[in-house]
DNA sequence: TCCCATCTTAATGCATACGTTACAGCGTAC
DNA sequence: GTACGCTGTAACGTATGCATTAAGATGGGA
């Protein structure tokens, strides 16, 4: 039974307001992504609904959204489950990301870049020296993810914007939870830098170049890592 | 009220046969695809359900994921809604598939291709030769996608697989439509053989050079034709 | 002690019920 | 003739009911 305001027949929604299934998918997401749910986890219908407070009508719909990101995958009998991620699919989410961001470079330095733009990407790398030299990891990630995501939203292609976010969630628990077991990314500022500069310099092949080549050599190290470690469920 | 076999709480699936779901979801995806719902066309979700013999709820998931993957929109009083493809909508698409594609070619190249699945790629531009002979565009444009389809298959990336399987519907209509407008594309063919050359001599770079020239190409004539036709509801 | 068949139970996929709200159609006022 | 407001209806979002079935438990046999 629904809890305070029961009798709700929500019904074609205030125009507004999210849906109930909109805030479940919301909900469920977050739950993945910061590790409330780790590798593994399942969830049933009936479980997350009475945690949401709703039914499993609107649960059932985010889960489906969810299976089809690649976040979870939704077993007959055992609700949703937390898709592990293994080496194998982080060789494969970098492969795309290197394509896909590297066609965003060089589509950002051959258009020309805002001076307003740069600054923006300038400032991230900026923030991201800075969380390095207080060895604040956790700022250093959120910073990198700052300058790709807005990197990628130069591009201005929506498809592009939607897939490399896509494959970005999904490779987010695996970076999280490397980001304090690999070498300081000192060089990976540097690379930032001077991605920049080449956009700035209106350089398409040499930025994409730069951006290939840090986005392989981020995906190699992060691979070898997990190879290393045996980690096969993040 | 469902028609023959109405009481049938259908349930947690006999293990083997397809869900109404997913069986609503395919039926859906065909009508989209053979534009037997063209652009702009709507459809309740208790048209669909009377159309496909159902009820509303499986309906109601299938238009979900189709959202999702970018086909429909979901318009709360209107069903859903097919999604016009713009000269715009195809400058992404192209600008995408050609990363993805490109990556896919490289990689093919670097790995090595068996000689089983290099006579696949050479049998698919042999038909696309013979279509073209016969003037039979849609053989041409069938051996085309099988062509495009095996190149990405050989890349064992589930998820560019996936993605550009995802761009590639979204496209469909465009492509067809533009199939006996656009000139004969005689030199599409020759660009597939030299891509195929490239792979088989295990040249990496020129295979994605050579690819993404082919589908930069392919993509600027398509646009300069949907806009020299002024065709923005395809 | 271990393995397999049977049975119980609970999670599910789908159908249906229900309250809400957006939109169309109509009438009235200007 | 046009514009505006009202009202009825129908589509939807969500909740719930129901038949089905697979997972797990239980008991018996080897």
């Amino acid at each position: 039974m629904p809890s305070g305001s029961a009798a709700f027949g929500d019904a074609t929604l205030p125009a507004d307001r999210q849906s109930q299934a909109e805030l479940a998918y919301e909900k469920l997401k977050q739950l993945l992504l910061d590790g409330t749910l780790p590798a593994g986890a399942q969830m049933l219908e009936q479980e997350a609904a009475e945690r949401l407070n709703m039914s499993r009508t609107p649960v059932r719909e985010a889960m489906v959204r969810l299976r089809q990101e690649g976040m979870v995958e939704i077993r007959p009998r055992h609700g949703m489950r937390v898709l592990p991620i293994s080496a194998t699919d982080m060789a494969e989410i970098y492969e795309v990301l290197t394509a896909l961001e590297g066609a965003a470079a060089e589509a950002v330095a051959r258009r020309g870049i805002p001076a307003r733009q740069l600054s923006v990407l300038r400032g991230a790398v900026r923030d991201m020296d800075r969380a390095l030299e207080r060895d604040d990891l956790s700022a250093w990630a959120e910073a990198d993810e700052r300058f790709h995501s807005h990197l990628v939203e130069l591009s201005g292609n929506q498809r592009l914007i939607q897939m490399v976010a896509q494959l970005w969630d999904q490779a987010h628990r695996a970076r999280m939870l490397t980001l304090r077991l690999r070498p300081r990314p000192t060089n990976s500022n540097r690379e930032h830098e001077a991605l920049v500069e080449a956009m700035a310099a209106g350089k398409p092949d040499l930025a994409r170049q730069i951006h290939e080549d840090h986005r392989r050599r981020a995906g190699t190290m992060l691979i070898e890592l997990l190879e290393r470690l045996g980690l096969t469920q993040i």
